[in-house]
DNA sequence: CGCCCTTTGTTGACTAGGAAACTACTCAAG
DNA sequence: CTTGAGTAGTTTCCTAGTCAACAAAGGGCG
């Protein structure tokens, strides 16, 4: 209920700026981790790598990605940002902080560190790698 | 991160069962609140009417469901359990026991407490009510 | 009563993603 | 070299949602 609850804020925030939380996802990575081939990027959001191709398409149609053709393996490409989607990264960013600091701000301070900590503690212990996209 | 991992491997141990995360909601609501009215289901579930009206007639083709024609308002029905839908509601419920059971088993007894206290009190301050479906 | 506004549920067009088949390429073994 | 196994992405078909238009029924009010 609670990642529901979050995600769907976010999402709604987000699409004031034409961006879905899978895009901003993808964006994010890429900002840390460019230039990048959609193998990297299907891996780290745990989609499969079809749903990445028509996601990249996507956001190359949109401006904000753009790909380059690899030299050595005539197969493959990369992804980085344009500088336009570079531009929007830390104006997402901070709609993500808003809606995280909106959404924990009913928690003590002392509750938001715990919540974190055990979070994180389960994400190590389990091994989780895929960043959400939902 | 960790509910998306928590809700994913549910799904694949409910697919065994033939039923969907959405499915299982669906009944589960059902379970407690029976007879219901669509309308009711969408609300609870944080999901359109559209959207249930489809879940609902996927249901009653499978015979989980069945659905009640209403005498007072001709526009309206109500849903509830077959019989089979009922008798699968123990089978799926210790699917999500044991997954909840195997995934936060890694924290101790402590933490995991103090996570369920914090998620509950957020879901309480910010008045959380849609059953998560994904 | 008759009219209009609201409410219940259904439907159709559309979107995003998964699974698996497919294309094009690479690379190593013979 | 050639060939065959494996790899990188794309494409097609399918599922499960949303959204908005809709039909049918209810209900208040003149």
């Amino acid at each position: 209920m609670v990642s529901n609850a979050v995600s769907q804020e976010f999402a709604r925030k987000v699409s004031g700026e034409d961006v879905t939380v899978a895009e901003w996802s993808f964006m994010r990575i890429l900002y840390d981790l460019e230039p990048t081939p959609p193998s990297i990027l299907a891996e780290k959001m745990g989609m499969t790598k079809g749903a990445i191709s028509k996601l990249g398409e996507r956001l190359v149609a949109k401006g904000l990605v753009e790909r380059t053709e690899s030299d050595a393996d005539k197969r493959a490409h990369s992804l980085s940002l344009t500088p336009i989607g570079r531009a929007k990264i830390p104006v997402l960013a901070s709609l993500a902080d808003n809606n995280d600091a909106e959404f924990f701000g009913v928690l003590t301070t002392e509750e938001h560190t715990t919540l974190d900590r055990i979070l994180k503690v389960l994400a190590e212990r389990r091994e989780l790698k895929a960043t959400p996209v939902d």
